[in-house]
RNA sequence: GCCAAUAUAGCUCAGUUGGUAGAGCAGCGGUUUCGUAAACCGCAGGUCAAGGGUUCGAGUCCCUUUAUUGGCUCCA
């Protein structure tokens, strides 16, 4: 048998293993494999046999599929001592996950901080065992017995749920056996270093119909220095947090009186939505949009029409008692679709008033399950930039290129551009409930709009069951600092609602026509967007969306009046600038701004206020230089009018 | 909604087995007028998230509610 290894042919005897090969020709690193991946790129055990010639490549800890292993073997290990510890914990699933791994358990106490550490403790002596896990398949029959008479009900369940021809495969560790695919490392004794990060509930299958299982939460690494650096990046992250920063920094806060999920934006979160929304409507202007202003209410009479009053009731503010069909019953808007609409349906379209673009700043309501609120990333209460386009068929793909071209205008301008990745979300045929249409409407769409998106080039990744009730979505997706990715921008295609709400045009041919409708947000929500850039930045936003640009500071106060004049002429200039009068030493005034993430700092004593000059210092600490008040002014104008991303 | 953790001055935090609420920074009033990481003196600031309970006595123990944070589920 003929294998490729780093590249390089070697002769494999029948039965034999990359492990063994290893161990014999590169013995003084083996111990840094951890399993292999076959030409076909699935994984298998370092030491399984191979069993055809073949290109395999042995994984390390700095491969993403070995990390994986590494992180599984791990979660398999905590299951270990959380048996030992917890006899009567049942056992459900632990998978790896990005940074680290987790296992379920079905115990009825929670798991404390001490017990995490008693597991810890535990997980330490097990890995110094040296225990190789073994493993092993079982009959469909034989293997349900096994775990019901381990008393595993979920693993139960498991087998069950597998397809009758899969093997069932078992990997024993000592005294404790799992059901599990694998594959693992060769040996536990390779995790060095690990730490269990949190509890959590999670339902049995992720469906909230069934069971809550414990969670535990955990990462690993080969070495002890390797999770400290894991560790001390996670602080870092947390620092750009910006429910922390933001509070900090006085962009927004909370009140627990007004409720969950209802941020009060204070002037510096405000000034930067402005600044965005302002930039917004322009550039949109320009490019065809007209605005409109929509009310944030109506009767329910337009939800039924919409298919919110069917699809979307519980995400609803609702005004009244709902089941009252003879009273007056107001919504609050979730959405602004049916509104906006109204515009269109004013009078009778040409198809020479296609496409029509509108669009609107938009205050929208959704009434969020309490505990999914997130600072300003999930709230209640939002403004987004929305939009819709109604077009003819034939400019849908022109349209909606359009549409990612704005948003991806508007990504690069804040510096998100490359954070992001796309979605192409689909609805779940399995749950046609959740969605109005039929499924060959759906499936039509769905094909439009991957052809669009093929046309266009961009890299995306498929999902079942994301789609809005009405139709698929492009999702422009970005990740906070906390790993978690959510929707910053969305851009729909939409065959359906212009049927229920009537919207027509007369066609070329003189036939009245649906035009196709598509939803778009271009910058998405303005309090999430401002999230992101909070974390992005961490806190020192670039000049042009600063909410202060500059700050004037005094040596003495004989300066005093000079630089009254200089933020007068600074604002003049329509820089957002303010003086720092206090009797401080110069240097914590300078800290204190730098602290603020203000961007540019105008320092003048005796000699400036007589020469009728400033010293520039930039929030890093570098003194740009003295120079003439004019100069300081078209420095920061610059930097303002470019958007440069300082 | 579910599983957990948390809530003390504007901020960061102390507060012993239940016995009169504390510090630093910020703020305010003076003094000081100083060149890049913190001048000096003084003052004020709290229904210990809210409500109930146990107790002679609760920041501390128990219950309920609210909010914040991390997950699950759901979504911009």
């Amino acid at each position: 048998m003929e294998l490729t290894i780093f590249g390089k042919p070697c002769e494999m005897a029948e039965g034999g293993s990359v492990g063994q090969w290893l161990k014999d020709n590169a013995p003084e690193d083996f111990k840094k494999y951890l399993a292999v991946e076959l030409a076909d790129g699935t994984v298998q055990d370092l030491f399984a046999p191979i069993s055809a010639s073949q290109a395999v490549k042995p994984l390390t800890f700095e491969d993403e599929a070995g990390r994986r292993v590494f992180f599984h073997s791990a979660s398999h290990l905590m299951a270990m001592a959380v048996k030992k510890l917890f006899p009567q914990a049942k056992l459900a699933i632990g998978p790896a996950i990005e940074n680290g791994f987790y296992y379920d358990f079905d115990i009825d106490e929670s798991f404390s901080q001490e017990d995490l550490q008693k597991i810890e403790k535990e997980m330490l002596s097990l890995a110094k065992k040296s225990i190789r896990p073994v493993r092993s398949t079982l009959a469909r029959r034989e293997a349900i017995a096994k775990m019901e008479a381990l008393g595993e009900p979920y693993k139960v369940e498991l087998i069950q749920d597998l397809p009758e021809d899969a093997e069932l495969s078992f990997y024993d560790m000592g005294d404790f056996v799992d059901l599990c695919a694998g594959p693992h490392l060769p040996n536990l004794s390779y995790i060095k270093a690990f730490k269990l990060t949190q509890v959590a509930g999670a339902y049995w299958r992720g469906s909230e119909k069934n069971k809550m299982l414990r969670r535990i939460y955990g990462t690993a690494f080969p070495s002890k220095d390797q999770l400290a650096a894991h560790l001390e990046h996670i602080e870092d992250m947390k620092r750009r947090d910006h429910n922390k920063i933001g509070r900090e920094l006085e962009y927004f806060t909370t009140v627990d009186y007004i409720g969950q999920g209802l941020p009060i934006l204070m002037p510096k979160g405000t000034k930067v939505i402005q600044i965005l929304e302002r930039f917004v409507e322009d550039e949109e202007e320009r490019r065809g949009y007209l605005r409109t202003k929509t009310p944030l209410m109506a009767k329910r009479d337009l939800y039924k029409i919409s298919g919110h009053w069917d699809h979307y009731r519980d995400g609803m503010f609702i005004m009244g008692d709902p089941d009252d069909e003879a009273a007056e019953v107001f919504a609050l808007r979730p959405m602004t679709c049916p509104f906006q609409f109204q515009v269109y349906l004013n009078r009778t379209r040409s198809y020479r008033d296609l496409p029509m673009r509108l669009g609107e700043t938009s205050t929208l309501f959704r009434n969020e399950s309490s505990g999914e609120m997130h600072g300003l990333i999930r709230v209640r209460q939002f403004t987004i930039s929305e939009g819709h386009l109604a077009c003819t068929p034939d400019q849908v793909e022109e349209e909606f290129r359009g549409c990612v071209e704005l948003a991806q205008f508007f990504l690069g301008a804040v510096g998100l551009g490359d954070d992001v990745s796309y979605r192409f979300s689909k609805w779940d045929e399995n749950d046609k409930e959740k969605y109005i249409g039929n499924p060959e409407d759906w499936e039509s769409a769905q094909n439009e709009m991957r052809k669009i998106l093929d046309d266009i080039g961009i890299d995306y990744v498929e999902a079942d069951g994301e789609a809005a009730f009405y139709g698929p979505k492009l999702d422009i997706q970005i990740k906070n600092v906390h790993g978690k990715e959510d929707t910053l921008i969305t851009v729909q295609i939409d065959f359906q609602l212009a049927e229920r709400f009537g919207m027509v045009y007369i066609d070329r041919d003189g036939e009245k026509k649906h035009p196709v409708v598509l939803h778009r947000t271009s910058i998405g929500c303005y309090e999430r967007t401002l999230a992101l850039l909070l974390e992005k930045y961490a806190g020192a936003m670039p000049t042009w969306l600063s909410p202060t640009q500059v700050r004037v500071l005094t040596i003495t106060d004989r300066q005093d009046a000079y630089a009254k004049s200089v933020e007068a002429a600074l604002r003049a200039a329509s820089l957002r600038a303010e003086c720092d009068l206090r009797n401080e030493k110069i240097g914590f005034k300078v800290r204190e701004a730098q602290m603020e993430k203000i961007p540019y700092m105008l320092v003048m004593g005796d000699r400036e206020a007589e020469e009728g000059t400033v010293t520039v210092r930039n929030r890093k600490g570098d003194n740009v230089g003295t120079m003439p008040l004019s100069e300081a002014v078209a420095l920061i104008k610059k930097a303002n009018d470019e958007k440069v991303l300082d």
